[in-house]
DNA sequence: AACGTCGTTCCGCAAGGCGGAACGGAAGGG
DNA sequence: CCCTTCCGTTCCGCCTTGCGGAACGACGTT
């Protein structure tokens, strides 16, 4: 009952340090210095620099001369694939979702670290549009997509997600405590499906309900109106609508 | 003078598997069995195994129930988050080019391992659409675009890449000689931008323009046209205007 | 001129991980 | 029905791989 000479560990931590590094590299958008890079990866900057190393050779990242790194060839050719392996039946949920929420404008979105990501967006067919863009980030407690994400966490991951990201208010409606985002997700898992009351963005309301196996949703799909002309009560007929939409995902999405 | 106890590695080894499984993962589009995985990234299956527990741990994959491995929500949202960045910055490049090509077809092709991708594309005005789709591959050897890409590599690169890839027929046009290819690639390198004369598709005919610092093109713009509407010196006439298109996007790219 | 900060390099030390071999189960063929 | 084959998965010995504190030279600022 000896333990070994050494602690067996063969977790990927190798790995999981390369993909935090990516995360961030491509988070940024635009070229990137190095220390900044290894800061928001969590990494020394020996590691950062290395792994760079690789990673620009392999044309996955780019050095500029100013010792800048941004996002390479091989990175984008990557991206192009996954982004359209599932575009066209992914797009025909949206679009069907949206002529039933009466040309609303409808989001996909997917969580990325402690924020969430749009993959697909369908533009209203109304007057006004929205400001928000296909790789835009948000944050998870200010939004329907996000508390449809929050809401498949335990109690201490939220409790850590919070303590991370901190609830910065948005808006006056705004949840920012631990206690009433509890109660909120646990409203959201009776449901099944959030409402965003003008908690992101003053005088837009949305409704969204959560793609992926499982409690555990790794996205969602929200239906976004506009307190002017639509009704609370309009946006929550609509709930089973989008509950069906997002079933159709989770399934695309094996 | 004498070698330290064991040869100094530090080469990237255990990134660049991860980096081929990644690729080879997202290249798929669809899930794919372990095995496929393992000998697509040259892995052996233990390793390949346990990078992708890493990588389903880390929701860059998931993992199915029949042993099959799917693209995971983690890539999908570093995946939006890159192709948008500068969508909209290349893209006027793109539709400003085919303002000025009469409306042809436009695409933008980045390489990834021994293919192409398609990560931009300006549908054509006229008539005829073209199949081509973002995230689509095709050889290097019977396009436009993956002669640009090949004309930047060294002699003994292009060889070993003939080697591996291939130079398989793909119309009775397609040049399917290393040595043919060799100085196609030297009149390429010349004139600055590359031809293929329904070499890929039959009464398909298209002209690219190199991407990317240096020599080393990583990718490349292009007009496609079609036989019959269009002749060979019309399309030849546009050359200027596709490098013109093509320095800019290789600063966009930095 | 002294300082802070950047990107980069070096190298001691052991953590991390590679892969041959083995296992259990599913699929297919005799 | 058993036997074969190929799958995904697990184990563990061996040793490659790579982490990161420290140091360095180059800038830019105070």
């Amino acid at each position: 009952m000896r333990e070994p000479t050494v602690a067996r560990a063969n977790d990927g931590a190798g790995s999981r340090r390369l993909l935090r590094l990516i995360e961030a590299l491509c988070r940024a958008g635009e070229p990137v210095r190095l220390a900044d890079l290894a800061a928001a990866a969590d990494l020394s900057k020996p590691t950062a620099h290395r792994l760079l190393s690789v990673l620009a050779e392999e044309d996955w990242a780019v050095a500029q001369d100013g010792g800048r790194y941004g996002v390479g060839p091989a990175a984008r050719a990557v991206a192009a694939m996954v982004g359209s392996a599932t575009r066209e039946s992914v797009d025909s949920v949206l679009a069907d979702l949206q002529s039933r929420a009466g040309g609303q404008t409808i989001h996909l979105g997917i969580r990325s670290g402690d924020r969430l990501v749009y993959t697909h967006k369908v533009e209203g067919t109304q007057g006004l549009a929205m400001a928000s863009r296909v790789g835009h980030e948000q944050p998870l407690h200010s939004t329907a997509i996000g508390k449809c994400i929050l809401a498949g966490l335990g109690d201490t991951e939220l409790a850590e997600f919070a303590a991370r990201a901190g609830l910065e208010p948005r808006t006056g409606q705004t949840i920012t405590t631990l206690d009433a985002l509890r109660r909120e997700l646990a409203g959201v898992r009776e449901r099944g499906y959030a409402v965003d009351e003008q908690e992101n963005e003053a005088n837009i309301r949305c409704l969204a309900a959560p793609v992926g196996a499982g409690g555990r949703a790794t996205g969602a799909v929200s239906i976004s109106t506009i307190t002017f002309t639509t009704g609370r009560e309009e946006l929550l007929a609509l709930s089973q609508d989008a509950r069906d939409a997002a079933k159709r995902l989770t399934q695309l999405f094996t």
